[in-house]
DNA sequence: TCTTGTAATTGATACAAATCAAAAATATGG
DNA sequence: CCATATTTTTGATTTGTATCAATTACAAGA
């Protein structure tokens, strides 16, 4: 296994407010670090949790980045998001004690274990971490709301839009550029989390790229136009 | 307003085990009765919540069925679940503090009023009742991812297909027939679900029906082949 | 550096579902 | 009960994306 256990302190992190919530008091702090007890390192294409795999954790994102996703029997794969640094992983576990989808590292990635159970018995203890865990599950409930919005009623160009400013605006959060991104993830992987074939998504690629609102090469991705997406996304907006 | 409150109590409830987890004893069971202080009634084609309204509680249904929706801002809707007795709806509310979809009773529906404030407080007391939120929450993202791979990579047969076994199963473990359905929603309404147009929804349960599998007359349908319609839905399991 | 495998692009064609259109069935309200 | 509106069904045609196929670009390892 490609991991490693390192002792850590959430209280000197600097993702602290994008994975816990601010206005956290000395002892919330020190009771945080207690809980994140281990961090864990996993390979690009590694597995941080599998299917079917117990569930006793969940995992801040320290560095990297991930995919999660669901398969058939037969071999068909739904990607079901793209998180990046700060975000959280395997609230799908919770509810059958299992893990219900595979989180696949798509860079080296480190993450912050945090033992559930302990989650749990803080979040008795502190209504604010009670709160923002409770805020963490509800965003990705709306966040699945709207990819459904983009699966059941979007054309190719608009999810692809949709999914560029997303992106874009999640880097962008984390202090990186706002029209420029390098994708992490394959063509494959952006047309299954946006039920398109990698065909697809490359054509579109290139449409918008022969339009001039984007400059592609491979994995390197600048945003020229970003109102012009926008208008993709969203041609009331604008 | 078509809005009644009437003061009930939990530990009467026959849908209980369906809402609340079992195993509450009986100072749990008052308690909880407590926080449902009201019910409220909701005509047919009324809003329980709106994309918007302020958030404050959590309601779990008793009588009637619902669908939640969202929609862009130029009109296109997406309903992103049907929920019936003993589900809960609300959780897409938390992360905001406001409700990011739209709840309508298909039916005339009765609800009860769980003001979160008082969820939240009664889960730092009772570990149970903190667990059992928390499972609703994952269940409810387990589920869109289901809806995820349904909408990206299935055909129309297959999600119909999927679609009715689901409902059935919902409503058979409710003490109703596992092969008879009347159907609360429109053609229009299971292809938004879908992510398909309802002359495809109509076309395909007019090919299961001369396939033999199920019977419609309308909104009702008897399901005759349920195995056929397993197979359909997942080839690989038969 | 060369070799090999993987990923991405582009073209031609096929197909499933959307769209357009009209009729039939059913529900709703006076 | 009738008139009207809504929902559902079915047919003809179009269209966006998938599929099949071939080439090119790039990355990784020897």
């Amino acid at each position: 296994m490609n991991q490693e256990t390192i002792k850590v302190a959430c209280s000197s992190c600097n993702l602290r407010e994008l994975c816990m919530p601010v206005g956290f008091g000395a002892e919330e702090l020190q009771k945080l670090d207690d809980i994140v007890a281990v961090r864990k390192k996993v390979k690009q294409g590694g597995l941080l949790f599998g299917n079917g795999d117990p569930f006793t954790s969940l995992y801040a994102i320290r560095t990297g980045f991930f995919k999660t996703c669901v398969s058939t029997e037969d071999g068909r794969e739904q990607v079901t998001g793209f998180q990046m640094a700060g975000e959280i992983i395997g609230l799908d576990g919770i509810v059958t004690d299992h893990h219900n989808c595979n989180a696949v590292a798509l860079e080296d990635a480190e993450v912050c274990v945090m033992p559930f159970a302990s989650v749990e018995e803080l979040s008795r203890e502190f209504p604010a971490l009670q709160r923002h865990v409770h805020k963490i599950m509800s965003r990705e409930i709306v966040r699945e709301n709207s990819v459904m919005m983009l699966l059941g009623n979007m054309r190719a160009e608009e999810r692809l839009a949709a999914f560029l400013l997303n992106l874009v605006q999640r880097l962008h959060s984390r202090g990186f550029s706002q029209s420029e991104v390098v994708l992490r993830m394959t063509r494959e992987e952006i047309g299954s989390y946006l039920g398109l074939k990698l065909e697809t998504v490359s054509r579109t690629f290139s449409k918008f790229s022969e339009e001039g609102i984007i400059d592609v090469k491979q994995r390197y991705v600048q945003i020229l136009n970003p109102e012009a997406l926008k208008k993709i996304f969203n041609p009331q907006a604008c």
